[in-house]
DNA sequence: TTTAAGCTATTCTATATTAAACTATTAGCT
DNA sequence: AGCTAATAGTTTAATATAGAATAGCTTAAA
């Protein structure tokens, strides 16, 4: 199921581990959306809701960067997440350009209540590596998910 | 900058992980993305011609399961290709429901050419963690990529 | 052989997504 | 103060995406 690539053996690992890593979240991202189709929530509008619940109101530069979402895609989907009444926005005095997103009580209410069922999928996906193994995916991920120049800049910070 | 949820050790480890590895996906996606920008494909599109150049011509089924996407989405960037004169649709004879969907020698060059480009980036983007690590990722990807209950089905499987 | 069931692809609807152009606002510099 | 940079958010155009409904085709059963 790896590459058909042929190419030399570093090439080859690294394609096969890429290939995998993407394989493992775009399905693991596919069966936790179909778990969260009852709620007719969608993975980015769940997200939204989760960040600003956990980590309390934001503006909407700071919550894409968050998400890692673009600008103009956090407007639209808060737009229809202020439809549905699940957050409100509110514009900084002190600094008009800024546009303070928070949820609302039906916000919360729904949050609060839909989260446990999703952290329940999550565990049960990830169920079949043990909390070793959990560490070792994380530290190698946590490596991966930072660009490599700021990977070089790390390693120069470390060195001193 | 893990979960800020408080919950059971476990349920931490796995929620740290799953961010880690969430995180990582998506951010390398970002950087390859963005690296592709100049040859005017979309990532689908592009994993669509890398699938027919490296396992040749097949149904649009086929080519959805592959590449994890839906069959009304398939139809539409097939559609685009098409209109770009990157790939050709032909209908069975023997059963008149598939469509063949293969590479076009315009399609067949620009993949040729753009792939290890490509491969250059993926290469670059892993390259901060060495192969030993690489084949960690692999496995433990591998197994997370499965359905648990395919991956029940595996260990039944063992076991005998 | 006709019907039912199942499969492939398309269409349609609603939402997502990015990049680029644009507006409004603020901060910094002279 | 006034000009210039930069920043936050919106809009627009093109593509992506899932899912449901639909149409056409094939196979198996009655």
């Amino acid at each position: 199921m790896g590459t058909h690539y042929r190419g030399s053996r570093h090439e080859i690992n690294v394609l096969n581990a890429y290939i995998k890593l993407m394989r493992a979240a775009n399905s693991i991202t596919g069966r936790l959306a179909k778990g969260l189709k009852p709620t007719s929530l969608t993975m980015t509008q769940f997200s939204i809701l989760e960040t600003l619940y956990h980590l309390g109101p934001m503006n909407q530069r700071t919550l894409g960067a968050k998400v890692l979402k673009s600008s103009g895609n956090i407007t639209l989907v808060v737009d229809n997440l202020e439809k549905s009444g699940l957050v409100k926005r509110v514009r900084s005095r002190s600094d008009r350009r800024f546009i303070t997103v928070s949820l609302t009580k039906k916000g919360k209410e729904t949050i609060s209540e839909i989260f446990p069922d999703y952290l329940f999928l999550i565990v049960n996906e990830m169920e079949v590596i043990d909390d070793n193994e959990l560490k070792t995916l994380e530290n190698l991920c946590k490596i991966l998910g930072l660009h490599k120049r700021e990977n070089d800049k790390l390693i120069l910070e470390k060195s001193y």
